[in-house]
DNA sequence: CATGAATGAGTATTCATTCAT
DNA sequence: AATGAATGAATACTCATTCAT
C-alpha cells in the first residue's frame, strides 16, 4: 500500500509471522504479501531472520515507550500498578498482531542461544520489573503497602501481568475477569486493612 | 537404550523438539538421535506431526494423573491450592524437558486451527481450573476464604500457576521467589484476617 | 476370499495393476487388497515384477486357448474371420480387467528391453496373424477371397482386431459400431462381388 | 543446447518420458539431461505432471495443425482419406519420440480420472473422426462411395489409422504393409465397382 | 506358511539465498 | 531500487525388499 516498499515488507512479514509463525512463513510468502519480489527482501535486509529482528525491535521500542509514558503522578502507588495491569490488558486488544507475533515466536527463539529475542525479553523484564519495584518500594515507604519482600512481590506481579497478555492473546474465547477483578486481587494481596 | 525402538523414537523426538523446536527438528535428526533409520519413523508413526502428537498426549496424561493424585484430604482448602502451586514449581525442575517441549512448541501450534495442542490446552484448563474452583467454593463455604467471584479468582490463580511454570522453564537463571513467597502472596489475597 | 493366498495375491495385483497401473501400485497396496502381509508376497513370488509376469502369462494363456478353441469347421473362411472379430469384441465386455491390465501397462513395459511383455506380444502376434493368414490363404484358394497380398492383409486385419479391443476397453462411453458393421467392412474389402 | 533453459527442460523431459515412461523418469534425471538443477524445474513448472501436460499439449497442437493443413482440394474424397492414412504412417517415422511419448504414457494416464490426456484424446477423436466423416459424407453425396452408415465407417477408419501409428511406433522391426496396401484395403471396402 | 520390524536408496518438492542485469 | 533466472542443501516421506522368528 505505502510507497515505501521496505515498510511493506516489514508489515507483510509481521502479519505472516504473527499468523503462521516464523518457520512456517517463507520468503516467497512475504514477497507476495508485500507485492514485491524476493531479491528485494535481500536488498533491504540481510535475510529472513534480520526482518524478524527488525520487527521485534520496533515492536518492543513502542512497548517500552508506552510504559515510559504511563502517568508518573498518581494519588497512590497502587494506582500505578493498576495502570500497568490495565495497559497490558489493553494491548491484547489494540495490538493483537504484535502480541501474537512475540508470544508465539519468542519461546522457540529463546531455545537458540544469543538470539535477539533473549535480550529483548530481558529488557522487558528490567523495565516492567523496575516499574513495579519502584511502586512497591515507594508504597512500602509511604505505608501504603506492607509488601515484603519487594523483589519477590515484583516478580509475582510481573508474572501475572505477562500471563494476562498471553491469555487474552491466545484464549480470546475463554472468559477472562475484567480489569477490576485482577486489580482487586492484587490490591487484596498488597494492601492489608 | 531400551530394546523398544518405538520408545527410542519418542524419547529422541521429545528431546529434540524440546531443545530445538518442532520445525527445526528434522526426521533425519530424530532417526540419528534414536539410532534408527528414517523409514522406521514411518513404520511406527504416520509422520513427524504424529510423533509430536503422541508425545504431548503422553506428557499430558501423566500431568493430569499427577494432579488427580494430589492429596484430597487436607486440613484447609488453601492447603490444596498451595499443593497445586508447589506441584507446578516442582515440575519445571523434575521434568524440564517436558515443560520446555510444551511451552516452546504449543504457542505456535495453537496458531493452526484444530491442532491436537488446542484440545490438550483446553483439557489442562478444565482440570486445573476445576481443581482451583472446587477449592475456592469449599473454602468460601467453610468461611476459610471470602474469594468472590469464584470463577474470576480461579482464572487468576490458574494464570499465576501457569506463568510460574513458564518462568522456571525459560528463565532458569533469573531469580525466582521461593514457593513460600508465591503461596504467601495468594494467601494474602484470599484470606483476609 | 479363496483359501489360496497365492491366488489372492494374484487377483489383488491384477485388480490394482489394471485400475492404477503397475508403477502406481505399491506392494503394500497389494498386500492390503489381498488381506495378506507384505513378506508373503516375497515368499510366493520373486518380487512385484514377478507377480506382474505371472499374471500376464496366465491371462495370455487363457487368451491363446480361447483362440485355439474357435470353431475349426465353418462353411466359409470368412466366417472364421468374423468369429475372430466377434471374439475380440466380446473380451472387452467379459474380461474388462484383463484387457485394461494388458493394454494400459504393456506399452510402457515394451520400452524396457527384454521384458516379458515383449515375448507375449510377439506370441499374440504370431497366433492371431497365423490364424488370419490361414483363413486368407484357404479363402483365396477356394476363390472365396481375392485377398492379395496375404501377409499385408493379415496385418491390417490384425490391427483392426487389436484396435477394436483397445477402444472398447478405454473408450467405453464412445459409440462403437456393432459387430456387424465391422464384419461387413472387412467383408467388403475381402470379397469383391 | 538452446539458451532457453525452459525449452531444454521440455526437450529433456519429452525424451525421457518417451524412452522410459513418466513414472520411471525422475525429476533428477530430467534436470541432468537438461543440464539444469532440479529447483529450476519448479521455477518454470508446477511439477513433473505439469511438465508432462505442457509437452502433450504442445505435441497435440502441432498434430492438430498438421491435420488442418492437409490439402482441402483433391480430385476425389478418397484421396483425402488416403492423405490422412499417409500422414499417420509418416508421423511414426518423422516424430518417433512424440509418438512413443503419447502412445506409451497415455493409456496409463487415462486410468486416472480427469487427466489432461483424456481431453486431448477426445480432441483427437473429434478432429480425426470429423475429418473422416466429412470425406465419407461428401463421397457418398458424389456417388464416389456407398459407405453406409457413415458414423460406423468413420470409427473403423479412425481405428485403423490409430493402430497404424501404434504398430509403426512399437513394432518397428515387424514387417508392415506399405502405404499402398493399407490404402488399397480401404478403397476396396469403400468403393465397390 | 506367515509376520512384525527394519532398511538402503530413492523421490518429488521446498526454501533461503544469490547472480546478472 | 528492482527483478527474472538460477541453485545448494535440504526435507518429509515412500517403496521394494529383507531379516529374525
Amino acid at each position: 500500500m505505502a510507497k515505501n516498499k521496505k515498510q511493506d515488507i516489514l508489515d507483510a512479514s509481521a502479519e505472516l509471522f504473527a499468523s503462521q509463525g516464523f518457520d512456517n512463513t517463507t520468503t516467497l510468502m512475504i514477497a507476495k504479501e508485500a507485492r514485491v519480489t524476493e531479491p528485494l527482501l535481500y536488498y533491504h535486509f540481510k535475510g529472513k531472520e534480520d526482518i524478524f529482528s527488525k520487527i521485534i525491535h520496533d515492536v518492543f521500542k513502542e512497548y517500552a515507550q508506552a510504559i515510559e509514558d504511563l502517568p508518573k503522578n498518581t494519588d497512590t502507588e497502587f494506582e500505578k500498578l493498576a495502570n500497568l495491569i490495565r495497559f497490558h490488558m489493553h494491548i491484547a486488544e489494540k495490538r493483537p498482531r504484535e502480541a501474537r507475533l512475540l508470544l508465539a515466536n519468542c519461546p522457540l527463539k529463546l531455545l537458540q542461544r544469543n538470539h535477539a529475542c533473549k535480550e529483548i525479553m530481558e529488557s522487558q523484564h528490567e523495565i516492567v520489573q523496575g516499574y513495579i519495584q519502584q511502586c512497591l518500594e515507594a508504597g512500602n515507604a509511604k505505608g501504603e503497602f506492607d509488601a515484603q519482600p519487594v523483589d519477590h512481590m515484583a516478580i509475582i506481579l510481573f508474572s501475572l501481568v505477562n500471563e494476562i497478555l498471553r491469555r487474552k492473546t491466545f484464549c480470546k474465547d475463554d472468559p477472562w475477569p475484567d480489569e477490576d477483578a485482577v486489580i482487586d486481587f492484587c490490591k487484596r494481596a498488597l494492601i492489608r486493612l
